[in-house]
DNA sequence: GCTACTGTCGAGAACGTTTACGTAATTTTT
DNA sequence: AAAAATTACGTAAACGTTCTCGACAGTAGC
């Protein structure tokens, strides 16, 4: 255990109370400034760090602010998450991450031995079907800011890409390129998230009066291995689909890696649209056309608006959908 | 502020003193186990979580372990931040993520602005070329253990891939493909990591009396811009590699893009091999040859000595280093 | 010369725990 | 039956801050 320098070193060395020094080292208000710059040159000169245990003890409040997602080994989750940390490190606030590993017992098990007091808020990518373990924090107190997959009844902010409108233009785009027979490889059921971007691609497919096809929408998780055996599902069927729309990207790799064991012609044959832009959309051949998230910016938000509610006093909160944009690639065109 | 449940309330309500509670809590000595019974029940009933300020600052010492790493958004750093987590997770800590973007500066002021006595230890790979912010934290007792980017000259325990067998392996593979001019784009100059690839690589030359040649060694950064840049570099000699051995995937894949633009037949003209085994090296085509690195185990293991040396009295440090294993795909075979 | 400020500072309680020490009650030893 | 040891618990200090009260100058107003 090493013998940390403390405010109670500063203000010996200057014959002066430890009141006097807590003071000159956070507020102007009341105190000289010529002990002011005493204290804070003397704390320089000490190396003195400030004790966060402390801090935090005596204010009631802390500068963490814990992220609880379901990974973070894939490009849209870390992006978030530099997103996040961008403005946190800039304000002076840590991060403190958990890992759901996409599993509601694993979230609510994380959220039940948090002592939640010790943080200024979280952010969070959820993936529970019930939202309790979620409402017993903000009960207390503490701020939640959803992003990704968020709640659909809290009252609290949500940052979202526009899942709706980004799945219409996926589905809108195929059609466009003469695809008519549009399956969905869809999210787990339940989530708003996947719900959002099943009505896009139905809305979609009701605008061009193309009929509905309970058989092309298979629900199942969110990996590239789902995408790959929902596809060999589909391609058992007599009247194959002539063009797949996955939830994400992944999934829409899996389904062209199905699509190239049957040896079947990506784009020209059969279409493959994907959502999210990770970077493996653009190397994988063909390259993915895919909807792309901004990931960055959704982080960046997400924290803004969380630091906003733990610094103002009342600051209602908000819903931000952010756009997504088109990106059309190989796996696309049809000549 | 919501009033949260404390160690007082359970005391009120038993009608025993906070001691008692606190031993009961913590400790078996000491306390009847009827009493303790009643404590522990109690806290069950009014969902009692201790509070970590209190108790770092009584104890003087944490559950949290920080993680400063370079990057979050590839595939290598998350899988170690995974598996780190695995590991603290199941013993109780928690992590506290700093992301350095591979600036030494950043890295340096994430350091000295840390009151590091708040952290039981940290796991680190550092992009910094000296090392003296990581000694100032190990002078004062806390325990840093190296991934990946270690230290060179720190006496701490060291966790990383083999990537001078690695390396070595890559290039041997290589010549036995029947390749002989084989460049190598290396990482930046003066990183371990660096030095003991680009070592591997020598040495396989030399093995197989094959030339050095200097021209085909170009020290740059990590990112696929990077390969891209170089690689465009290389194509320009009188004299072209017929290989080039990227320092990490994401370089490698830069040098088949760029191949691909000069429209230069990968494998058959020129072979291509990475490291790290990222998803996207089996997406691209044609699928990169690559050695892969055991990403999760270096996490789940750096994570673990960490642990050992926190709760040991007396650990000495360990240097771990996990096999690379050659995986062979389609960018290294000449026919 | 008296009151009323203003500016600067210190004393001390408080935050929620842990822990060294003391003590009373009980049990064991002799 | 007295002495010693053990068990179970309480008291209070400590951890490093913050913050509410004053205290005490000095200044200004009358």
């Amino acid at each position: 255990m090493a013998s940390m320098i403390t405010i109670k070193d500063i203000a010996r060395n200057l014959n002066i109370s430890v009141a006097t020094v807590s003071r000159a080292l956070r507020d102007t208000y009341d105190v000289n400034k010529e002990t002011r710059e005493k204290v804070l040159q003397m704390a320089k000169a000490l190396d003195y760090k400030p004790n966060v245990n402390a801090t935090g003890l005596a204010k009631g409040k802390t500068n963490n602010i814990g992220i609880i997602l379901p990974f973070v080994t894939n490009y849209y989750f870390s992006t978030v998450i530099t997103g996040i940390q961008e403005v946190a490190y800039s304000k002076g606030y840590n991060i403190m991450l958990f890992i759901t590993n996409d599993a509601e017992e694993r979230e609510i098990d994380i959220t039940h031995n948090l002592n939640i007091s010790s943080f200024a808020g979280f952010l969070v990518s959820s993936c529970a079907s019930s939202f309790k373990h979620f409402s017993e924090i903000t009960d207390k107190g503490i701020h939640v800011v959803f992003f990704d997959r968020v709640s659909p009844t809290m009252d609290t902010s949500k940052v979202m890409q526009d899942d709706y409108n980004g799945a219409f233009m996926a589905t809108e785009h195929l059609i466009q390129q003469g695809y008519t027979r549009i399956a969905h490889l869809a999210g787990p059921r339940g989530i708003a998230m996947t719900e959002k971007r099943l009505k896009g691609y139905q809305d979609a497919l009701e605008k061009h009066h193309l009929p509905l096809n309970e058989q092309f929408i298979i629900h199942s998780g969110f990996s590239q291995e789902c995408g790959e055996a929902d596809t060999q599902i589909l391609l058992t069927h007599k009247k194959r689909p002539d063009a797949i729309f996955g939830v994400n990207d992944r999934k829409a790799i899996g389904a062209m890696l199905a699509l190239k064991q049957h040896n079947i012609k990506i784009g020209k044959e059969i279409g493959v649209i994907g959502f999210t832009n990770d970077p493996a959309s653009a190397l994988i051949s063909p390259s993915l056309t895919t909807v792309a998230e901004p990931a960055f910016e959704i982080g960046k938000i997400s924290c803004e608006l969380l630091l906003k509610h733990i610094t103002k006093k009342r600051f209602p909160p908000e819903e931000v959908v952010l756009p997504s944009t088109l990106i059309v690639r190989e796996s696309t065109v049809r000549k």
